[in-house]
RNA sequence: GGGAGCAUAGCUCAGCUGGGAGAGCGCUUGCCUUACAAGCAAGAUGUCAUAGGUUCGAGCCCUAUUGUUCCCACCA
């Protein structure tokens, strides 16, 4: 073995071995237990990123503890066509190679051209996820457009359909001007921006005096079809019902009334644009008016709009402010902050618009799915996060699912071109009822969400009754980013609940978002994302899952700093080294059988903390408390087991007793073993290779550890560490050298045995040369630096090192602290309440704690007497 | 406008059902001790944001306040 841990020498070995052996497939067994975890399906157009890096670490701990714990477990892998993303790579893409536009290449050769680039690129993150030790089922790989999702999705599409869930219509959506496609409400984000508010005068028609209208949309005048004012709102009773005249146009608009418009804001009146405004869309409805769309798909001015026509809406608002002005129609103009919606893949700016698109009615397939989380079927975790759901299915708006993209699952209706029937079909129609074969199928893709919705079950065989559909849905578990609740996790809910009547999984897992050191988003426009696959290459996938679990809450972010691949990549080389020392001792011996020899109390010290750590452990991954189970094997491993039974195994190892020294190993091997496994999880590569060193077998198939019930020792082995410390402590303070051997007087009534039976410990982990009980301090002729603990007075001849005033002073200390101590008891055994009201348990434990630090203090005194 | 989270050592954060404040990094001192200097040993460090309350007992529960981060809504 390396001196030092070197993972870039194994881990692609060791992953090929888990692959060659086929540990990642799970043997479809109907007496086993199934645990089930579909990936959220990164974009083929994504690199590996921290998000990704922590949410897959997350799934493998779980996924391998659980496949180690003996479910039959599945984490089934797959990519995400991710439509506009991908569609805006190709294009620029084309554009580069063949210097054509989309309409230029045309639809067939641009998906041609797509295919190829999926081919070529779509497959790195994949690559790169096993890098990071990930354990998915390879075989059962999936794509949202593969053969299986896409007939899921039309099967989806086509049933929704008929119950009449999913319709066309025209209707105000989010209009990405740069992407050109519709958008759905929740990939729009909001953005505070500066502008003003511009106070802009409307004549009446019958040309005495005029309306002030406030609004942040000049450009959008030119499609206005009324003013409203609020029916209680006194300024205005008076003008309902009057005609105005729309500046710039000349057009006759009429003043409505409308509860919707605010009072107090602007100024109480209200332009209405029903093409280019939502709320403006509703009162359009509710007062029958005329909808004039003035901004065309690409965001320049519609021909509606006479002389503006083919400016650009920000050139065009400019513009009209400008003439606005010259004829004196502007009252005043006012700085003023709105939040202005963005597309959340290019961020241009979003204009709404009205526009005939396919749309899911979502109010019946929301209810449900409130229902059953409300009922416990599906539990967050952490909780608080069901509120945001709620909150967002509660108000969620009917979904708009058509993209005018043509990567992506082509809507599956057809047009007949003779009679207008609209056909929407399973399988391609050959001809109308008409009888007419001039059929046009149209032209839009589907939301990439809308595949993802049926993930988990689309990828494991749906529609068809598939004996994986059978056994793995419902999945088990689901873990994600709380940023992707809304796009994925709900929409997963109500299409399990519609297409499967059953939740897709019990249990959903919301990790946080990884910030930089600073505690910023990391973004590629801040330019302070990290590489996770260089940070693999430098420091191993090891130490990259250690530090992005370690500290993690369920729910909460979590910063990522080099020191932390550091520290990781530190304690995994302790590991390594402790597996070093155990192996170097152990190569081409016969080891006994656990239980067939006597333990030494080091050895039912170790085993006794083993068990402990063994069902936190477990109990802390079970809750997904992935942070707190590693922190308890980072201080296991390190304190418990190598800076105490490691070096406590060591006088035993270079004593000359064979036998002796064949039990300890034994013990050591053992010890070792479990740490492997229950690491393992979390630190796969580097387990299963230490693994190597000491078994044929592969690591990551063992059974997880348990507790064994014949480790929980009796045992007092801390009065022997309390020992060491305290010699350690006096040879710090009085400078004794290292090398230095000292002897040591021992005054100890009832513990003698125990630390006869220890001696050999204390000597050579606290450098002591010599042990020798006495029952009394006057014994001693020689001045001696002196210690106590609760079963043990020390004694230690120092000759001239020793500075007594030095030495009362730390008594002294140690006094205070105890004094302190009794104090605290006193005062909590005094008390009535605490008395009568405390568990019983704890009273005694206090009352004998009391004692102790009585019976210390009176020790400690008489030592300060004695050196005076 | 509605909602949520966070506030604990110099920094990053743990602290599970209320019962003597913890870790890592950093810092001080001494050590290359035959697994490991990516290390060992011994240390120092806290008004648990503020003010009330519940309780025998509060970092933890309740109320208010302050600061901070985020999500949703979109009154033009």
């Amino acid at each position: 073995m390396n001196k030092t841990f070197q993972p870039w020498e194994f881990e692609k070995r060791i992953y090929q071995k888990w692959i060659d052996e086929g540990c990642f497939t799970p043997k479809i067994d109907k007496t086993k237990k199934p645990f089930t975890i579909v990936i959220p399906p990164p974009n083929i157009t994504g690199e590996l990123h921290m998000g990704h890096a922590l949410n897959n670490t997350l799934q493998d701990i779980i996924i391998r503890y659980k496949r180690m714990d003996g479910d039959c477990t599945l984490w089934l892998p797959g990519t995400d066509h991710a439509s506009i993303a991908t569609e805006l790579k190709v294009v620029e893409m084309i554009k580069q190679k063949f210097n054509k536009t989309k309409a230029e290449i045309g639809r067939e050769e641009f998906l041609r051209q797509a295919y190829l680039w999926k081919e070529k690129y779509g497959g790195r993150i994949v690559e790169q996820l096993k890098r990071l030790g990930s354990s998915c089922d390879w075989t059962r790989e999936a794509f949202t457009m593969d053969e299986r999702c896409s007939k899921a999705v039309r099967e989806v599409f086509v049933k929704l359909y008929e119950k009449g869930l999913i319709y066309r219509d025209s209707w105000i959506i989010n209009w990405c001007p740069s992407c050109r496609t519709a958008l759905s409400d929740a990939e729009v984000e909001y953005e505070e921006q500066d502008s003003h508010l511009w106070h802009i005068k409307y004549p009446y028609a019958d040309g005495k005096g005029y309306v002030i209208i406030a609004t942040t949309r000049p450009e959008t005048m030119l499609g206005d079809t009324a003013v409203a004012v609020n029916p209680k709102d006194k300024r205005y009773l008076d003008i309902i019902g009057k005609e105005l005249i729309l500046p710039l146009t000349g057009r006759k608009i009429p003043v409505i009334a409308d509860d919707y418009v605010e009072m107090d804001f602007g100024t109480g009146a209200l332009k209405i644009t029903p093409a280019h405004d939502p709320n403006d869309f509703e009162i359009g409805l509710r007062h029958n008016l005329e909808v004039i769309k003035v901004i065309e798909d690409n965001g320049v001015m519609s021909e509606n709009t006479e002389k503006y026509k083919g400016l650009d809406r920000y050139t065009a608002r400019e513009r009209i402010v400008e003439e606005l002005k010259k004829e004196g129609l502007i009252e005043k103009i006012q700085d003023y902050k709105h939040n202005v919606g963005k597309c959340y893949r290019c961020d241009c700016d979003i204009e709404p618009m009205v526009s005939k698109q396919w749309f899911v009615k979502m109010q019946p397939l929301a209810s449900p799915a409130i229902k059953a989380v409300r009922e416990g079927e599906t539990r967050f975790v952490p909780q608080r996060f069901e509120k945001i759901y709620f909150n967002w299915m509660e108000n969620i708006r009917d979904w708009c699912i058509s993209r005018q993209l043509w990567w992506g699952h082509r809507i599956p209706c057809w047009y007949c071109q003779d009679c207008g029937e609209q056909i929407v079909s399973r399988i391609d129609p050959k001809a109308c009822k008409c009888g007419s074969k001039n059929l046009k199928q149209d032209e839009d893709v589907l939301d990439t969400w809308f595949s993802s919705a049926l993930w988990p079950f689309s990828t494991l065989g749906y529609p068809d009754k598939t004996e994986d559909l059978e056994y793995f849905y419902p999945t088990s578990l689901l873990v994600t980013a709380y940023d992707i609740i809304f796009f994925w996790v709900a929409r997963m809910i109500f299409s399990g609940l519609e297409h499967m009547g059953e939740v897709p999984f019990p249990e959903v897992l919301i990790h946080g978002i990884v910030r930089d050191p600073e505690g910023r988003k990391m973004s590629k426009s801040l330019g302070n994302g990290v590489d996770p696959i260089l940070l693999i290459d430098k420091y191993g996938a090891d130490s990259l899952r250690f530090s992005l679990s370690t500290g993690v809450a369920p729910g909460g972010d979590t910063r990522f700093s080099e020191d932390k691949m550091e520290s990781s990549r530190n304690f995994i080389n302790k590991i390594w080294n402790a597996s070093r020392y155990v192996f170097m001792n152990t190569e081409g011996k016969d080891l006994k059988q656990m239980g067939a020899f006597e333990y030494t109390p080091a050895d039912k010290w170790i085993l006794r903390k083993l068990n402990g750590v063994i069902g936190e452990v477990r109990r802390n991954i079970e809750h997904y408390e992935i942070g707190l189970a590693l922190a308890k094997l980072y201080d296991f491993v390190w304190s418990d087991f190598c800076d105490w039974y490691i070096e406590l195994t060591k006088p035993i190892l270079y004593s000359g007793d064979e036998n002796k020294k064949t039990e300890t190993l034994t013990v050591l091997v053992y010890v070792l073993k479990e740490i492997l496994k229950l690491c393992h999880p979390f630190i796969p590569f580097v387990t299963e290779e230490i693994y190597s060193y000491f078994e044929k077998d592969i690591l990551m198939v063992q059974k997880y550890p348990e507790q064994k019930k014949e480790y929980d020792f009796e045992e007092d082995f801390d009065i022997i560490k309390e020992i060491i410390v305290k010699v350690r402590n006096i040879r710090a303070e009085m400078n004794v050298s290292q090398t230095k051997r000292i002897p040591l007087y021992i005054v100890s009534k009832e513990k003698r045995d125990l630390i006869e039976e220890c001696r050999l410990y204390i000597e050579k982990l606290a450098g002591v040369s010599q042990i020798t009980f006495i029952s009394d301090k006057g014994e001693l002729t020689q001045k001696v630096s002196n210690a106590v603990t609760n079963h043990a007075e020390l004694y230690i001849p120092l000759g001239e090192l020793i500075d007594f005033d030095k030495e009362i002073v730390r008594l002294s200390k140690e006094l205070e602290k105890a004094e302190n101590e009794i104090q605290r008891g006193e005062k909590m055994l005094s008390n009535q309440g605490f008395l009568s009201k405390a568990p019983e348990k704890l009273v005694a434990e206090e009352r004998l704690k009391l004692q102790k630090n009585i019976e210390l203090k009176e020790r400690i005194k008489s030592q300060i007497d004695y050196l005076k």
